[in-house]
Order: structure tokens, then C-alpha cells, then sequence
DNA sequence: ATTTAGCACTTGAACCAAAAGAGTGCTAAA
DNA sequence: TTTAGCACTCTTTTGGTTCAAGTGCTAAAT
């Protein structure tokens, strides 16, 4: 194609696509020292340098400043990515297939905790997080496996409740299309409908039997499965409005938030942390008086959503340590009263209940 | 009640109140001076020293440094919280009434972006996005009001198409409780099931004349339920993953992370930017590319997703401009095959077309 | 004609010391 | 018991100096 000539010897495209790739991995300006020596481009420094300077003249670099290294300007990523997609334009595609994964129905009660948690925040001007109830002995019901790079995967999984849940798998070893759709095959036809504690050593044996020589993938696959199992079967955390909390300068150390959201997702520090509420109604935890470390800076007030006097939910919301208490205690009351409400008058409406026990799994 | 005594002399109580409240506020630490400048306390900044000093010696006060004014320990949070709801089991509480709205049904397309939205931000570590299809034509179907404070409140829509939105609206004179009861009523009766174009002059006179001295809270009620409609009508963007954004420098300073998020939540901008796609199938736009002033450093990877040759969706991939675009591109564009792959299935499933279209989109 | 080596130059980052500013603790007077 | 005043402490800011990285250019080598 002509267009994607461009005028640029092939060399500059080398050192370009050198530069792009290598900014993109480190995120860093690149030198012209960087690039001979990881062995990029096969020629000295001074050349590369030269090189470096006509293609910012044409526009594809830019320096930050006089003595760093160059950065892709968006020309030069425009560049990149176009002969990128020209060259993806011929391959073939392999297309995922998620077909059921993607249908799967949220329950209802995930979409009144949705809500609340949505609502939650925007009362508050903070985070707001919604816990579902418990759903003991969860199966998977489907598996799809995505392919990342040669040695990562997704794990999209559907499970006996409904949810849809992603999961990033490391392997050890390169695997190759064929491994995975073995694996694939295999989690589908031995793992669905197993409860947590049916996953057995038989089980994973007879798994890694069939992956053969690449067996390596059983291990990350099973443990990632576990986790699932155990994060659902622990209940879920939702949470909404994250930004809000970018306001408050608290937060201003992108680490802090960072470490805080990793906690979020680890859901099951938070969910044992308001597993035991000491108080039937609405809970404070300030600071470090939660067990998680990371929250040494920021408060959590929750309220569990009761049905028969049993709880089978939780509402509340995460923010700074110095929170406005006063809002939130009573947004987080009146929206946990509406909610217990609705439960009510659905149980009310369901009927079916034969020993007042809950009647669904989600 | 003794428990709420502490041994603490009320005026310590009212100065602990006073940095609790003041730290809150502000979110610095809080000095003597402040205290009896802003007239919380009525004796001299000396007097408050002493008192502060003690209070720390108690353990409800920390200084950051020597020289730095007080802040709340976590027992000073604790002592405030404490009283605070021991003041507020003995208030009645009003209770937000939204059955209809945490019931709202998610549409299934609503799901299905959303699973692809987050599988393309687990495949890929950014953020991942999904736009929905427009939706001309949107009515409400139902409003609740929530008092946030004397001078805002949350409105709660659900709209004809099952999404429930949440918007905060402030009001230029403070409100009473029957002020937004009776808006909500009024907003019921004379809006619902009406389309954007249909609310004009004399429909808000109206609601205007019905609000009585309290019209003033038309005006912001009428734009906020504008501006929802406007969204829908639009479409409707979501995100997840936000947090994978956190990894990267670029957005280590979190006022360019709430830019971006800024950006993300006011849809227009981003909506206009990828309702004009230059190119069927994978769009990749490279930092000021994109019209959106903000996403300077970010790239955004999106795909239409057709059907019958008409764009119902977009999905999509935000990061920082040095994403990598090599995956990226592979990711969004396996994951939009696979949705069309979805939705054509559905409409084969639907057989509802009358004007038979071409055979499959992927 | 092109590539390479060498060197002077530029410039942000890191570091350090001094000055500024804020708020306290303490003492002595009211 | 409260208040005024002042010395003291500790962070923040400022300014200047050094350091290291990477360049551009010139002259030599291929």
C-alpha cells in the first residue's frame, strides 16, 4: 500500500515501531542508547540518534524536553497503530464465543442492591457498596476461556446464580489455542455443577490426565475457579461512585486508592469485616477500627437489610475517615429501611414460602 | 445517659465537636484560632489550647506534627459518631419510598454490554467501556425525590425503557420535606410517559403554578430530568475496570484521573465522539484525535457493533495513549464478533424482522 | 555518502540549606 | 480560671548547586 510508505526508509520504521513499543512497555522516553542495546535497531547510538532526529522533524517523536529521550507523538502512534491494523486486516480473527456467558440474567436482588448502592453514593458524595447475600453451594454452569498473550488467559464464567464472573489466569508455560480449548472442553464437561467441595484430587487428576502435556494449565485454571466459588459462596460486593471519592484529597495518592480498591476486590477482607456486624442496625467502623489494614484512612458505615430477621444483605458506603457521619448515617439508614421495605413486600407478594425459610437462590 | 458522658466537661465536648465538625469540613488540620475566629467555642484561642492539649492527652485528638493543628483520632471520631446516633435513634426517620425504581428491570442488552465492557477490561487492563444503543424517544415512567439536605436532593428516575437514573439536584433557596412531596406528586402526575420535546413552556408553568411558593424548584427538577432524557436519548455509556487505570503513571495524579472520569460521566462529549465512527469496523482514537480535551493522554479503541448494518452499540477500550494497541485491537475487535454474533442470534431467535436483512454481522 | 566516535551542551531531577509560616506550650499577669 | 505574649518546633517553600541522562554536532572512519 502506498499510503502506509509514508516516505520513511525502512530503517525509521524500525527505530518508530522501536521507540512505540518500547514506551508503550515502560512507559519512559527512549533514548537512543536504549534502543542499540536491547539490540532493536543494528546500528550505534549516533545513528539511531540522527534517525531520531529527522522523524521528530517529520513529526512521529517528540522530546519532552532538550535532554530526554523520545516519546511517540500521536502521529507516531497513528503510524504504528495503522500498520498495525493494516496487518490485522489479513489475519484471521479468532473470534471469541461467549454466547451464553454474555445473556446470563441478573437476579433481581443484585439489581435492588445495584441501585441502592448507586443511590447510596449519590446521596453522599462518597462510595457506596451493596453486599449480596450469601448464595451457599454456587456451581458453574458454563466456562469460556480467552486467550490474552501465550501465557494468560480470561476465564468467563456463568454461574449456577446467574452472575458472570471474569477472571485473569496466569500460566506458568506458553500454551498454545489447542490447550485451551482442551481445557475449555474439560472444565465444561467435569467441573460444571460441582459445589465448591466436590472439587476433588480425583477430580483435578483426571483433569490434568486429559490436558496431557499440558497439564501445567490445571492448577491456575482450578484455583481460579476456587476462588470464584468462594467469592460468591462469601457473597459479592458491588460497589459504585467510585469517583466521588477522587474529590476528597485523601485520596490525592493514587496508591492509597489503589490499595484501597485492591481491597474492594479482594472482596472477602470486606466481607468478613461486615459479616459480624455488632450492631443489628447501622454499623460504623472508623478507621483502623476495621480489621484491613488498607483502611486505616477511611470509614465504612453499613447497614444490614433484614428479611425474617435474618439478614440477606448489606448497604453501605466507603469514604475518607473524616466523612461526613452525620449524612451518611441517615442516607444509609433511610435507604436500608426502603430496601427491607421492598423485600418485605416482595416476600409478601411471593407467597410461596412453606417454613418462612428464603424461597430462591438469586 | 452516663456511657455518653466520657468524663468529659461540656465545653471539651463542644471544642472536640468543633474539630470533629471543622476536620470534616475541610479536611486540614484544625488550630485554636480557627476555632474561636469561626466563633464554635466562646473563650480565647489560649483557653481552647489547654483544653485541645487535654482532650489529646485523652486520646481524642492527634497532631500530625508540633507545629500542626488538631485532628480527630479515631476514639474523637468514635465519641462523635457515638453521640451522633444516640441523637438520631430518638429522630424519626424519613424513609425514602422507591419500590418500583430498585425493581426496575435491566434490559438484556444492558447486560450483555456490560459483561463485554468487562471482559474487554480484564482482557486487555484498561478500562473497559460499553455504549448503549439510542433509545429515541425515552419517557419517564415513575419519579422519587430523596432530601439530601435543606437545599439539595436526589432525584430517582425510572424511565420507559427500564434504566434507573440517579441525579443530583440543588436548589437555589432552601426546601421543606412537603415542598418535594408535593413536587414529586406534581412531577408524576404531569410528566410521566411525556418525551423530551413534549415538556414545553406551559407544561412547566404548570408544574410551576402547582408548586406554589415553592416554584422555585421546578426549574432545577425540569433540567435534570432534560439532562436524563438527554443522556438516554444519546445512549448510555458504562465503564468498569476503572481501577486497572490506576497502574499507570499517567493517571498518578488523580485530578487527571477525575478529569478522564469527569469526562466519562458528562456522556455528550464522549458520545458525540464515537456516534461518528470514521471507520466501520475498529476505531482507534490517539489522544487530542479525540475533540474531548481532557483524553490528551488517553487513547479510546471502540467498535460498533451492527446490526442488520446499523449501529445498535459500541463497545470499547479507554487507557492511557500508550495503551497497548496490539492487544487492544485484537480484544475489542474478538469481543465485538462475538456480540454481533449474540445479537444476530437473538434476532434469528425473534424472527420478528419484517424486512429480511443480511445474513450474519461477524 | 554513510556511519561512527567523541565531546560540549542542555535540562530535569535530586539534594541541601536557609527562610517563612503556622500553631503550639508555657509562663506570667489579669 | 482565663488570657496575652513569646519562644519553640516542625513543615513547607524557596533558591541554588550538583548530577545524570541524552542530545546535537563535528570530525574521523568506512
Amino acid at each position: 500500500m502506498g499510503s502506509c510508505d509514508s516516505g520513511l526508509s525502512e530503517r525509521k520504521k524500525l527505530i518508530l515501531k522501536a521507540v512505540v513499543e518500547a514506551h508503550i512497555e515502560g512507559g519512559e522516553p527512549v533514548g537512543s542508547k536504549y534502543i542499540v542495546q536491547n539490540n532493536l535497531v543494528s546500528c550505534s547510538s549516533a545513528t539511531i540518534r540522527n534517525e531520531m532526529a529527522e522523524l521528530e522533524q517529520l513529526g512521529y517523536l517528540e522530546q519532552p524536553h532538550t535532554s530526554a529521550g523520545r516519546v511517540p507523538s500521536e502521529l507516531g502512534y497513528r503510524f504504528y497503530v495503522d500498520s498495525l491494523v493494516e496487518q490485522y486486516d489479513n489475519t484471521t480473527r479468532d473470534i471469541i464465543q461467549i454466547n451464553q456467558l454474555m445473556k446470563a440474567k441478573i437476579s433481581e436482588i443484585d439489581q435492588i442492591l445495584d441501585t441502592a448502592s448507586k443511590l447510596a453514593s449519590t446521596l453522599t458524595n462518597y462510595t457506596g457498596i451493596a453486599i449480596k447475600p450469601k448464595a451457599s453451594s454456587v456451581t458453574m454452569s458454563k466456562f469460556e476461556l480467552v486467550s490474552i498473550d501465550p501465557f494468560n488467559f480470561a476465564m468467563v464464567m456463568i454461574t449456577s446464580n446467574g452472575t458472570v464472573k471474569t477472571k485473569k489466569v496466569k500460566s506458568p508455560i506458553a500454551f498454545s489455542a489447542e490447550d485451551l480449548a482442551r481445557l475449555s472442553e474439560l472444565l465444561n464437561s467435569e467441573i460444571c455443577s460441582l459445589s465448591a467441595d466436590m472439587i476433588n484430587l480425583p477430580i483435578i487428576m483426571n483433569l490434568e490426565q486429559g490436558m496431557a502435556d499440558a497439564a501445567f494449565l490445571v492448577g491456575p485454571a482450578v484455583k481460579a475457579v476456587y476462588e470464584v466459588m468462594n467469592e460468591l459462596d462469601g457473597g459479592e460486593l458491588r460497589y459504585s461512585g467510585l469517583n466521588r471519592l477522587l474529590e476528597y484529597p485523601e485520596y490525592a495518592d493514587t496508591r492509597e486508592l489503589g490499595n484501597l480498591l485492591g481491597t474492594l476486590e479482594d472482596q472477602d477482607e470486606i466481607l468478613d469485616l461486615v459479616s459480624d456486624p455488632k450492631r443489628d442496625d447501622i454499623n460504623v467502623l472508623i478507621g483502623s477500627e476495621s480489621p484491613v489494614k488498607v483502611m486505616n484512612n477511611s470509614s465504612l458505615v453499613f447497614k444490614p437489610i433484614k428479611k425474617n430477621g435474618k439478614t440477606v444483605g448489606i448497604i453501605g458506603v466507603l469514604g475518607p475517615r473524616r466523612m461526613d457521619y452525620k449524612k451518611v448515617l441517615k442516607a444509609i439508614d433511610d435507604i436500608g429501611s426502603s430496601i427491607s421495605g421492598i423485600i418485605d413486600e416482595e416476600r409478601a407478594l411471593k407467597q410461596g414460602n412453606t417454613d418462612g425459610g428464603e424461597g430462591n437462590g438469586g
